[in-house]
RNA sequence: GCGGGAGUAGCUCAGCUGGAUAGAGCAUCGGUCUUCUAAACCGAGGGUCCUGGGUUCGAAUCCCAGCUUCCGUGCCA
């Protein structure tokens, strides 16, 4: 073929949403004409140096090394066998990098292409849908929400946002911790003090932990009352009318104070199946298992060893006490089996502490051999973990005496905060927009805060880093997106709008939001891909800087028409992706800060 | 004891799973508003990537050993 006829080929060829996967085709399909390559060749595309190009293929160093050839002519034969195209300049680099250095063609077709909400959805789309479950949240009833539940509610609402982004069926259940030890006490404490759960006053939820607290002093002031507690708790569990009377109440006034959080975080469940609902499950799990051998008595209880394992060999996964109950392992499992079966999950994300690991890591193991005996595949379990959250003292996070903090006060003060800087730089902005806004953008940067950063790692709170306007905060990603909706306001049209594209000469700081609006496929699929938002977040901090260098050093709104809407078109795509990242991470924007 | 995280600028963190001269923000110092929001932007200084070995064209990244620190480790979740 002679390279007219290639260059022809390229001037038909589609742009795709992610220019990586484009390029690694056409270095594979390059490679097919050159008699040292096989199909083992991975062209390695990433994203380069902005020195020496905008995406670089690395494929070639590991794969001449391996065949045993020279790395720098092998680059130089494949790159003879690239066609030419005027999206594109390719280069030849150092021991054998190949580097593409896109074209303002390139760049204005692209962003012609993927200027809408449709298109990039329709883009990103998986071509298999999954039904993935996600595990989230999962607070336990009768208490409050604390902040030990912030990171879990927001990475599992986030990532669900992702998937659902993806195009990928999602389920979301929150796995409510409704049916445990500490009800035994709570309905001592409710009966020695005569209370009526009808008439608790303004704050139920609080009045209930007061009364758990309160029990927990009677058990300890008095053996004959532990001994009442573990009675309530059997009655419960053996079906008594009136304990179970109370037990749903008690759920209902603690889902009434979920509601109320998840509302200000706007997170919705699909399911809220807790640990009761398999209640009446698990006596199945212990007769399959025990079929199975996969478990064995030990000392009174019912467990699961993994023999082939460093550590499960000898620790075990409990999934019977010895007093007979069940307990969390037995309802995972139970839980596994449900969302199989009745809602066909293909895959199950399960968003908790990272202290839980041990005890995933088992039930996996469990679950493998267990439909493994059934000759069944089971679904896939994903155990997404993070950190803890410090304080200033690098110690878990606690209030002056020492007691966790409450949810709900925690984003009322991020709400406040954000009133007080709001109210400092707008002095005379009425009360309800301060209110809109200060929801915003305080309830963001919590958001942010936690998912800005690597989910496995420990992260120090801190208010004013969080609040900030300079450096990776969502204020910052909310200002670049008021500068740009000023900028459409001015122009009096609106981003969805469709621009006439006039392909110029780009300025540098143009250039470079350019091609970062280009990698922005390749971060959606890195941060499915790993799970981990703070990768999506990185890069929307980046095309915010990104942003604000251009708005600094090019306005938009100037005389020449074409300039005019080149730059229109850039604002267009730079909000749409920021708006799109965003609304993924469960953030949202504003109009005017 | 065993197992698992973490250790990168004074501080808080990135670093695309082995790629080219290790990057941001804060803090410090200096500059930019008659302009679409200066809540911003531009620039400067600041590094034994915990230590020591190893693997190779190439290591913050992989393997081994050690140090520091956090966490888990039989009836809580």
């Amino acid at each position: 073929m002679t390279r007219a006829s290639f260059l022809l080929g390229y001037r038909t060829m589609l742009i795709e949403f992610d220019c990586s996967v484009q390029l690694s085709n056409v270095v594979k399909q390059a490679a097919t004409s050159c008699e040292e390559f096989n199909d083992e060749f991975d062209p390695q595309i990433r994203t380069a140096d902005p020195r020496f190009g905008d995406f670089q293929a690395n494929g070639v160093l590991p794969f001449a090394k391996k065949a045993g050839l020279n790395p720098r002519e092998l680059s130089e034969k494949l790159l003879k066998s690239i066609p030419l195209s005027d999206y594109w300049n390719t280069s030849l680099a150092g021991p054998g990098f190949i580097n593409f250095k896109l074209s303002e063609k390139y760049f204005f077709e692209w962003a012609k292409k993927f200027s809408d909400k449709q298109s990039i959805r329709s883009a990103i789309k998986e071509k298999k849908s999954k039904k993935v479950v996600f595990d989230f949240s999962s607070p336990n009833t009768a208490k409050q929400m604390h902040v030990g539940h912030i990171r879990s509610t927001i990475i599992g609402e986030s990532l669900s946002r992702l998937f659902d982004f993806f195009g990928h069926q999602v389920i979301r259940d929150n796995h409510l911790g409704d049916w445990g030890t500490q009800f035994g006490i709570l309905l001592l404490s409710i009966k020695k003090l005569g209370v009526s759960l009808e008439d608790l006053g303004a704050d139920p939820i609080a009045k209930l932990e007061e009364l758990y607290r309160q029990g927990n002093q009677l058990v300890k002031d008095n053996e004959s009352n532990l001994d009442e507690a573990r009675t309530e708790l059997v009655k419960l569990q053996n079906g008594d009318s009136e304990n179970l009377t109370l037990w749903e109440k008690i759920k209902e006034i603690s889902m009434d104070s979920f509601l109320k959080i998840y509302d200000l975080l706007d997170v919705k469940f699909d399911f809220s199946l807790g640990e009761s609902f398999y209640r009446d499950k698990v006596d199945e799990i212990y007769a399959k298992l025990l079929s199975f051998k996969i478990c064995k008595e030990d000392d009174g209880a019912l467990v699961v060893f993994h023999p082939e394992h460093k550590r499960f060999a000898k620790q075990p996964f409990i999934i019977r006490k010895s007093d007979g109950a069940s307990n969390y392992a037995t309802t995972d499992l139970a839980t596994v089996q449900y969302r199989f079966e009745k809602w066909n999950a293909e895959e199950i994300i399960y968003v908790t502490d990272g202290r839980q690991r041990d005890h995933f890591d088992q039930l996996f193991l469990t679950v493998k051999k267990w439909y493994s005996a059934e000759d069944i595949s089971p679904p896939k379990l994903f155990h997404v973990w993070f950190g803890t959250i410090l304080g200033d003292d690098n110690k878990a996070i606690k209030t002056r005496d020492g007691q966790p903090i409450k949810l709900i006060d925690l984003l009322k003060e991020a709400i406040e905060r954000a009133k007080l800087l709001i109210v400092e730089k707008n002095p005379s902005l009425d009360c309800s927009e301060v209110e809109k806004r200060a929801k915003i953008i305080g309830l963001g940067a919590v958001k942010y805060a936690d998912l800005s950063q690597d989910r496995t790692l420990d992260y120090v709170f801190s208010w004013d880093k969080m609040l900030a306007m300079q450096g990776n905060t969502a204020p910052y990603l909310q200002y670049a997106v008021a500068r740009i909706n000023s900028i459409f306001r001015k122009a009096q049209s609106q981003p969805e709008d469709s621009f006439n594209i006039f392909q110029t000469s780009l300025s540098e700081s143009e250039r470079n939001l350019f091609r970062k609006l280009i990698f922005f496929p390749v971060v959606l699929k890195q941060t499915v891909k790993e799970l981990k938002p703070h990768f999506l977040c990185t890069y929307l901090y980046e095309l915010s800087t990104d942003f604000s260098s251009f708005y600094n050093q090019n306005k938009v709104m100037v005389e020449n028409e074409k300039i005019r809407s080149n730059r229109l078109l850039l604002c267009s795509q730079t909000i749409l992706f920021l708006k799109t990242g965003m609304a993924i991470l469960g953030i949202e924007t504003l109009q005017e800060m």
